[in-house]
RNA sequence: GGCUAGGUGGCAGAGUGGUCAUGCAGCGGCCUGCAAAGCCGUCUACGCCGGUUCGAUUCCGACCCUAGCCUCCA
């Protein structure tokens, strides 16, 4: 039994889907007018994670994550650039996928784009206005009564007359009510547009995920997720349009992720703080760290980037790796009471902590039975251990090739110092070897001084073999 | 100001009404030619004040502090 916590009435409840062994989900992507930094990798990974759990439980899973290819900033950048509009998010949503695949984020089964969906828009805006939901507001723009949509504010715990619009921004004089939002907006001159009956214009932001996700999941689906800041004025919105038009009850489950902070300050770009997916990449060993160190904490709780913790989380996953040297998980993999002990941290709303626990749990274990001369037995740990990690998208290198990857320099460190290739190592740890057999110590100990200078640690093994690796 | 989350040991981070989180770091031991890795053991906790209770970090209340949202935002 998986349980969730719904944002929309503050509890864990049970995870039913609407049709039998199949879940359907839509979680709200990105805008493609820059590059994808750290925060929006934490929602997309932390999304990944339910994806792929749910699937391991053996559930069909349909995720659906747009794309907003249409929007003020990319209308602004676009023009700065010179640049057409399609041609400029085309790049984007290229860097997009390039950061999101390096991270191991599976690609959504459907990923549409705003601009695919227009007539669609203005279909749910032609159906809103039918119904009295909405209206066409004195400067041309279609918005939304918010007033006439009863339930407004449910899922944020927001009450309509708490809500002083205009406290904080400038009230659009054509709105009827302060809260009300655009469904359809009149396009300014030089601006694209899309011809609609209430003349050339284009879609707001919230109504995009309405009809897209009703086009691909129908109007009440299982999940919808998003970041924490999506769910006012984003999702209230959202489930205004849909609910409004259909009648249906839009999202059962709504999932919200936590934010990435630096110095316990949200990241973001408009606080300039950002850091991006790539610039991280070059910091670390390999992108599995940037998910280890993802997974480290609840997926719903605020977690601090910072480098140490990052290093940190590179100890860990050097932890698992180690363990899993020298060993050859067997096929197929057990299901053991670690896969139960697993299953039982993540079907309480995706315990990633305590999952990595029972990894870790593995771990050791893993150690003893290699240190106890229990081959067989290790190779099931491993195996076990292989596929747990997976759905957490870790420790899914060969451990050979981990152990040998190099970690960046610490941006703080002046200069790189030149690192000896895979060759250049076996040849000096032969060399070693030799001196060891001639128990030439100081010699042997030298060539190991030498190598841990260029980031190399040795390990002499039992059987007299020396495994080695870059620290 | 309103609404919503939080405040756990050197760091990160789960969880629970009374026996263990876990990882990193530290300390002691084993192993090793010496190391490293690993294993065994071990020390620092639950914001503050009350209340309920035989017993609270865990439940209740007040308080303090932090973050997020209320404007585009993962």
């Amino acid at each position: 039994m998986i349980r969730i916590f719904n944002s929309m009435t503050g509890q864990k409840q049970e995870l039913q889907p609407l049709q039998p062994g199949r879940i359907s989900m839509y979680v709200c992507g990105d805008t493609v007018y820059d590059l994808c930094h750290m925060g929006h990798a934490r929602s997309k990974i932390a999304f990944d994670v339910v994806r792929r759990y749910l699937a391991f439980t053996g559930l069909a899973v349909t995720f659906v994550r747009n794309i907003t290819d249409i929007d003020d900033k990319i209308i602004r950048r676009a023009a700065e650039r010179g640049e057409p509009i399609d041609a400029f998010t085309a790049r984007y949503i290229g860097f997009m996928h390039r950061d999101y695949d390096a991270l191991g984020i599976l690609r959504p089964d459907h990923e549409p784009r705003a601009t695919g969906h227009v007539p669609g828009m203005i279909d749910l805006t032609a159906r809103l206005i039918a119904k009295g939901f909405a209206y066409v507001a004195a400067g041309g723009d279609v918005m939304f009564a918010v007033r006439k949509f009863a339930p407004y504010g449910a899922l944020s715990g927001k009450n309509l007359d708490e809500l002083i619009a205009g406290e904080r921004v400038a009230v659009d004089p054509g709105k009827r009510d302060p809260l009300d939002f655009v469904l359809w907006k009149m396009a300014k001159p030089g601006e694209p547009s899309w011809p609609s009956p209430w003349g050339p214009g284009r879609p707001g932001w919230h109504i995009e995920c309405s009809v897209m996700s009703e086009a691909l999941l129908g109007t009440c689906f299982d999940i919808h997720g998003g970041g924490m800041d999506l769910k006012f004025p984003h999702h209230e919105n959202e489930i205004a349009q849909s609910c409004a038009a259909s009648g249906d009850c839009f999202a059962r489950l709504w999932m919200h992720n936590g934010f990435l902070n630096i110095d316990n300050e949200k990241m973001s770009k408009s606080l300039g703080n950002a850091f991006t997916i790539v610039d991280v990449l070059k910091r670390v060993r390999h992108a599995e760290v940037i998910r280890y160190f993802m997974v480290s904490s609840h997926y719903r709780g605020p977690i601090n980037y910072s480098l140490d913790q990052l290093t940190q989380a590179t100890a860990a996953l050097e932890r698992i790796y180690g363990a899993l040297r020298d060993v050859e998980p067997v096929v197929p993999a057990p299901v053991t009471a670690y896969t139960q002990a697993y299953r039982a941290a993540m079907d309480d709303d995706f315990n990633t902590p305590e999952a990595l626990a029972v990894l870790q749990t593995m771990t050791r274990d893993l150690n003893v039975a290699k240190r106890e001369g229990k081959p067989s037995h290790a190779s099931q740990i491993a195996a076990e251990l292989r596929v747990l990690a997976g759905v957490l998208g870790i420790a899914q290198l060969p451990a050979e090739e981990w152990a040998r990857l190099r970690t960046p320099p610490a941006p703080d460190e002046v200069g790189e110092s030149a690192t000896l290739d895979d060759a250049a190592v076996d040849e000096m740890i032969a060399r070693r070897l030799q001196a060891r057999k001639n128990r030439d110590f100081t010699e042997a100990d030298r060539i190991r001084t030498l190598l841990a200078a260029q980031g190399v640690a040795l390990e002499d093994r039992p059987d007299g073999r020396t495994e080695w690796r870059r620290a």
